[in-house]
DNA sequence: CAGCGCCCCTGCCCGC
DNA sequence: TGCGGGCAGGGGCGCT
């Protein structure tokens, strides 16, 4: 579930009960991720304090002085806090338990996440290297997708998802963007005049920043770090609601397929 | 080299 | 009530 909400506000949860303590012990309880969890991490991260924690896409990256363990949670991923030792359930993988025996657990019961580790430089490593820019950075503005955009055809929610255009824009937020914004999932992006990229890029920004302040989306795994949950879903205007009146206009909702997603728009409000 | 499918995996929901 | 099929928030990778 988690997009890049769920990830920020996972990161903001988790990180006062952790930043600046050293690790204790690390379990690892099934380390077949989506790439296995390297056999060494126990040995690399004991000892050692967390430094600082940032987002980048929708990876975390935990610094510490040795190295950074960067995080994916995937489709159904999430980490929390525990103030004590509790029994872990099913697809609880990894617990790092640090020296006042606070735990940051893991679990991933699709296990499309991984939890990796960068000696060096994140910024050069493989999997970010490529990577586009931030949705709040100033480089992602109307200009820049625009210029980026002539004389291409690719859809325009595929554009929106493209990690390399920009990251953190998942398929509900690309849905919900493109539904503000009056633009059609299927629309050409060569087709798009500039002041339709810039009214899509406020409404990108806008979902994004709303979904953190409630919280994020919960579906069905996320529940935020002291157990509290998401509110956003509720404000969807067509995410999960395909053949349901559009909630502007009442006209039923459109659902199809780009690129193995589904994709729901209002064929009235969206053109 | 860009773009398009495939696939990793479990859970859930729907229809029969 | 049981089971098979399809679908789910991501995204790297291999192939065309």
């Amino acid at each position: 579930m988690p997009e890049l909400p769920e990830v920020v506000v996972t990161l903001q949860g988790v990180l006062p009960h952790i930043l600046g303590k050293k690790v204790s012990r690390v379990t690892v309880r099934n380390p077949n991720l989506r790439w296995p969890v390297p056999k060494n991490l126990p040995i690399l991260l004991c000892e050692n304090s967390l430094q600082s924690a940032r987002q980048r896409a929708k990876y975390m990256l935990f610094k510490f002085a040795n190295g950074h363990m960067m995080v994916h949670l995937g489709m159904s991923g999430n980490l929390k806090i525990l103030q004590k030792h509790s029994p872990p359930e099913k697809h609880d993988h990894v617990d790092i338990i640090f020296n006042d025996e606070v735990i940051l657990r893991y679990s991933d019961p699709r296990r499309f996440g991984s939890i990796l580790w960068i000696d060096g430089d994140p910024s050069i490593h493989k999997l970010l290297v490529h990577l586009g820019p931030e949705p709040f950075s100033p480089a992602f503005d109307a200009h820049y997708l625009y210029s980026l955009s002539r004389g291409k055809t690719t859809t325009v929610k595929q554009f929106l998802m493209d990690n390399k255009i920009v990251v953190g824009v998942g398929n509900i937020y690309a849905n919900e963007s493109l539904f503000l914004s009056g633009i059609r999932p299927k629309k050409s992006i060569g087709s798009i005049p500039l002041n339709a990229y810039k009214i899509l890029v406020a409404n990108v920004i806008e979902v994004l920043s709303k979904a953190i302040r409630q919280g994020g989306t919960t579906l069905q795994d996320f529940a935020g770090n002291e157990g509290k949950t998401g509110y956003f879903k509720q404000e969807l205007f067509v995410y999960g609601r395909g053949g349901k009146p559009c909630l502007k206009c009442k006209k039923t909702l459109k659902e199809i397929r780009l690129g193995q997603r589904s994709s729901v728009y209002c064929p009235s409000c969206q053109e």
